[in-house]
DNA sequence: ATAAACCTTGGAGTACACCCTAAGGTCAAG
DNA sequence: CTTGACCTTAGGGTGTACTCCAAGGTTTAT
């Protein structure tokens, strides 16, 4: 596939595309004798695992990290390819219990609140805000 | 609290209270008659939850109009601002669930991983890397 | 009273992650 | 056989979120 089909496939640009196989994200498998870039479907499930995730947060350096776990299989030993991989894991889990945090925070202001009409001024959720961090500790 | 000591105790820098400042996110609750920044402690609980929603993955802006829900309370009514927040917190709810199938991924992958000694060429942890986003569909 | 450690504004520089344009080569349809 | 839709590289521009001066004023300790 080219990158004009693969890039409308994932909805991305091809700019985008060239980006990371400029900063070792995604390198196409193949090319045509021409030169253009000829993406398969192992390709297309790597750029969704990155795709998946730059939406949960993900920089594109951490993310070449996680690659890693795949490139470097030659170099390195299960126990460490297993290490790294927990650890990234243990990332996640940090990230989930902030949100969950969080979560909780929203939720308290919206159970607050009237939800009335009225004007905000003497809503409880709007204190309930200034005391946010407090209540979430 | 003047700026070194406010941004000592919260972890960052000066320039970035300033820059914060600048852009509408944390305006300091007094000056000195020379000009000296003063923070209150509830500049510090709003520094808190700056931090807090940065460290979750939400940007400045988006912060900004978690803020607002603050702000606009003599604007909006009640019911505006609970559906604001009630927004807020589905999209939060929304990366909490990414996360979760990100961490599921990572557990298979550690669960598939023998962890031992030898390359990893071998290991199943690589092939089911390859699968990931078909796993966690 | 003067040095060190603070503070001010303004503006320039940096890293990340794209996005756009130029100048040109390739390919399929009519 | 040419038009239009593709592709190539190189390089410049943009927005976000800082980060780092420079030039100067203030405060505190000795």
């Amino acid at each position: 596939m080219k990158i004009g089909e693969f890039a409308r496939q994932l909805g991305v640009s091809t700019d985008t595309l060239r980006y990371y196989e400029k900063h070792g994200l995604l390198t196409p498998s193949s090319r045509s004798e021409v030169g253009y870039r000829f993406y398969s479907d192992a390709d297309y499930k790597q750029m969704s695992f990155i795709l998946r995730a730059k939406n949960v947060g993900f920089s594109l350096s951490e993310i070449k990290e996680l690659l890693q776990i795949k490139f470097h299989k030659n170099q390195h030993s299960c126990h460490e390819v297993k290490a790294m991989t927990l650890q990234k894991r243990d990332l996640v889990a940090a990230r989930i219990a902030e949100l969950t945090r969080f979560y909780d925070s929203l939720s308290l202001l919206a159970d607050k609140c009237c939800g009335g009409e009225e004007p905000a001024e003497n809503c409880s959720i709007l204190t309930t805000l200034e005391d946010i961090d407090g209540l979430t500790q």
